[in-house]
DNA sequence: ATGGTAGGTCTCCTA
């Protein structure tokens, strides 16, 4: 039998060792970046002053092997799940954490690179998204794009109803503002792509086939909410005719440890920006 | 009702 003070300070170590281990807070962001090598000096900025555990990009518009991962390494984030094409789509993970490539999936058979997976050494996986923006008609008819937007969404629905994942966040440009308050006029944009009610009613189905919770808005409820604003306004943030196409989704077990969730507006602000503003949460695992 | 800007690539596609 061990001495009181030892037992105590053998308690005190099993106690640390506990809540560390459930108490493991990380800070992601996810952040539609048009073009990955032109804007690597916006993504320096971002993690210098923000530093997120992990940074999800998507439009990196660039093979893998063409990311300037040296500059980000530099900066503490060596680890880089990735998938990327020559001009267009392209999806990177950017970690501080070591990071496991889960692999890819090429829904719509469209063969882009819009979705990759990684997980985190704590058992999370991460799923980073480009879904297909949909052209300029909301008809499948006339605009094959919108068509491959609507399949893409359903065949993200058909994966997770029969795979329903756990312990997982979903992130990325879904290029969809589902509610009424994620776009400035709901009356004006109902018959524009990202808007409609048949795109609401898709991602809506995608969502609750991975019984996914949108951990923005359960952080922030009220409100409009914008992560996009378009390059062609006059004044952008006088005007301030945004959209949230950018979205944080998490799986029951774990969407109850999101929280401090934010927009960082004032990026769409920077120097030659993106026209997406970075989206955080962080979570307590 | 219209056109407005931006990036990558190779002259126009995509957003």
């Amino acid at each position: 039998m061990a001495a009181p003070g030892l037992r105590r300070r053998a308690l005190g170590a099993r106690f640390r060792a506990l809540t560390q281990e459930i108490f493991m807070p990380f800070t992601l962001a996810t952040w539609n970046i048009n073009s990955v090598r032109l804007r690597a000096p916006l993504v320096e900025r971002l993690l210098g002053e923000e530093a997120p555990d992990v940074l999800c990009l998507q439009e990196c518009k660039s093979p893998v092997e063409k990311i300037p991962l040296e500059t980000f390494r530099a900066l503490g984030y060596g680890h880089l799940v990735a998938r990327g094409q020559k001009g267009y789509n392209g999806v990177a993970i950017l970690s501080k954490l070591p990071l496991r490539d889960a692999g890819d999936r090429d829904f719509a058979g469209l063969g882009h690179a819009r979705h990759v997976a990684a997980e985190l050494e704590n058992g999370v996986t991460i799923h980073n998204f480009y879904v297909p923006a949909g052209g300029d008609v909301p008809d499948r008819e006339v605009n094959e794009k919108f068509g491959q937007k609507l399949d893409y969404l359903a065949e993200m629905r058909d994966w997770f109803r029969s795979d329903r994942p756990g312990k997982s966040i979903l992130v990325g440009d879904l290029n969809i503002a589902p509610r009424e308050d994620d776009v400035w006029s709901h009356k004006k944009l109902l018959k524009v792509v990202s808007h409609t009610p048949q795109e609401v009613a898709a991602l809506g189905d995608t969502q609750e086939a991975g019984h996914w919770v949108d951990v923005t808005r359960k952080d922030i409820p009220e409100g409009q909410l914008y992560s996009w604003w378009s390059y062609r306004a006059r004044d952008w943030d006088a005007a301030d005719k945004g959209r949230r196409l950018d979205h944080v989704w998490a799986t029951p077990d774990i969407a109850g440890a999101g929280h401090s969730s934010r927009i960082l507006r004032a990026a769409r602000g920077w120097e030659k920006p993106s026209d997406h503003a970075p989206v955080f949460a962080t979570f307590d695992l």
